[in-house]
Order: C-alpha cells, then sequence, then structure tokens
DNA sequence: CGGCAAGTGTAGCTTTGGCTACAAGATATA
DNA sequence: TATATCTTGTAGCCAAAGCTACACTTGCCG
C-alpha cells in the first residue's frame, strides 16, 4: 500500500478524468499517514497523563499485538516522529508533538460536528476516529465555522 | 494488511480500554473494504453510462495502473461482487449492483452533507472519498436528518 | 541472590495494493 | 492482408500492517 516515490496521479496528458484520479489517489495516501496520526496521538496520550508510553499499552488501546506495535514504533522513528532506546519507552520528537497537537485539535472538531448534525455521541466518537484522516485543511476550516469558532 | 479472521478486537479479559481498541480496530477493517467499495461504484457508472467497463478505464479513473486495476478486479471477482471474462469487459453481480446502489446513495448523502455545513464544493467531493468510507450506519442517518431527508 | 512473570524485541509468514516489464490478444488502418 | 497500436493479462518485486512463535531483558518478590 502506498508507494511513496512514483505516485502524483496519473499520468496526464489524456483529457480523460484527472481529476477524480487524483481525488481518489488523495484519499489513498491519506490512509497511508493515518496509522501514523493515530499512534502519535496516542503516545500523547499515554505520554500526558501516565507519564509514559510502552508498547505494551499502546498495542492494548490499539487493539493489535505488540509485535505490531513494535514495528510500527520503528516506522515512527524512521519517520522522525518519535524516538525509543530498548526497553524504555517511547517519547515523540518536536515534530511528532506538533503532528499529535494538530491530530487532537481536528479530532475535536471532527467529534463536535458530528455531534453538532445529530448523530450520537458513541458513533461520533466511533466514526470520527475513521473521518478525521481525511478531513483537508478547507473542510476543518468549514467545520470550525459551522460550529462558531471562526 | 487488515486480518480477516483472528480480529476480533483484542482478547477481553483485562479491563483496560476495550472500547477505544474497538473503535480503532473498526476504523482500520472498514478501510478495508473501502477500495472495493471504489471499484463497484465505479464499474457501476461506467457501465451506466457509456455501455462497458473496461479495466484500462476504471484504472484510469482510479489513477492506478492497468495491472493493479485487474488484480483488484480479480479479488472483485472472488469476493462474489463482479464477474469478467478475458478480453470481454467487467459486469457487477447482483450483490455487486446492489452494494454499488448503496455506496452511491451514502456517498451523496456525505457530499450534501459537507456542502450543508458549509464546505466548499471541491472539497466536498474530495474529502468526500475518504469519508463515506468510515460512515456508519448511525451516522448517515443522522446526516439524513439534517439534512431534511427523513 | 534466584527465579519467574511481564514486557520487549526479532524472525518469519500472510494479504493487500502498489509498480514495472514483458507477452499476448483485439482492432484499426494503410 | 499486414502492420501498427491499444488493451489485456501475467509475473515478479516492494512496503505496510497484521499475526504467531520464540528469545531475551527487567524488575520484583521471596
Amino acid at each position: 500500500m502506498a508507494n511513496s516515490p512514483p505516485r502524483a496521479a496519473a499520468p496526464a496528458a489524456l483529457p480523460a478524468e484527472p481529476t477524480q484520479a487524483s481525488r481518489f489517489g488523495k484519499a489513498r495516501t491519506a490512509q497511508s499517514g493515518a496509522l501514523l496520526e493515530d499512534y502519535v496521538e496516542l503516545i500523547a496520550d499515554l505520554l500526558a497523563d501516565g507519564g509514559e508510553a510502552r508498547p505494551t499499552d499502546i498495542a492494548r488501546r490499539l487493539g493489535v499485538t505488540h509485535a505490531t506495535a513494535i514495528k510500527t514504533i520503528g516506522r515512527l522513528k524512521r519517520e522522525g516522529l518519535a524516538v525509543a532506546k530498548p526497553y524504555r519507552g517511547v517519547f515523540l520528537t518536536e515534530a511528532g508533538e506538533k503532528l499529535a497537537l494538530r491530530v487532537r485539535a481536528r479530532h475535536r472538531v471532527v467529534v463536535d460536528l458530528l455531534l453538532a448534525v445529530g448523530v450520537p455521541m458513541e458513533s461520533a466518537e466511533s466514526d470520527a476516529e475513521g473521518i478525521e484522516h481525511h478531513v483537508s485543511d478547507v473542510t476543518l476550516a468549514a467545520f470550525a465555522r459551522f460550529l462558531g469558532r471562526t
């Protein structure tokens, strides 16, 4: 899934439907960063109120095995979002914290918007988890405006 | 990605946070069916107004290579959503058509809701492509209600 | 200090969804 | 008809995200 370098939205040239293609492409690549966002947000949470973020806790909260969590944490490190020394817990880099902040804010707006249009609490929280990763800046701004938060 | 059989949202037992885990899990598995939904919807579209759905057209519209499209069409066949004989185009099974209908309806509601809360056309169409796959039935119903379509 | 449970980490396998490259069928055109 | 072009299909490679199974630290407790 997601092949970074050679993925620039169709060769163009033909007057077909480059619009739709890039739309789908965007939806697909967005999904790629989604997992990292989830991890970063969760790590920030754990760090904030528990003081430490252990792989096992992360795994449990995300509903995956610790092996999977550890592997993904490795990716987080590769991408410069987190740091972790063996057996010593996970911490966020500055970039990671910045991302966590943005993600958290966005999550809140999405949930609030869902509630505002009448989605019940339970579903709002649940669906927001998937939806938020596909909300562009423009859309997010519109949501905030709608909620009266200029 | 996505491992169907043994993925039932954590072993439970521990009084930790099964809620959040299942939320994440759901968001993740939802994403799995998303691609199939996109294909089915697109095939329905092509069939409806062009008369035929060729792998190359599908690929172009989705912004992937024809090889990728063909492989996914194979999966569609395996899942009983489509049929296709070599060099003869792709068609939907009854299940496929039913799915296409549902997906199309949902897409319309999501776009309309985004527009209703002030998201500009362009972004609404674009973001809906990703969002729609994470909108549960409950949330969809709430959207419809909000839009005045009981 | 010894031992054992819990937590970490590694290895290896699977599926999905991309890609490129090449081969082969279908179509159109000279 | 013969050739050229477009479309299909196949094969093989890659990375991500999951899993299980096994190995190794840590840390606590007797």
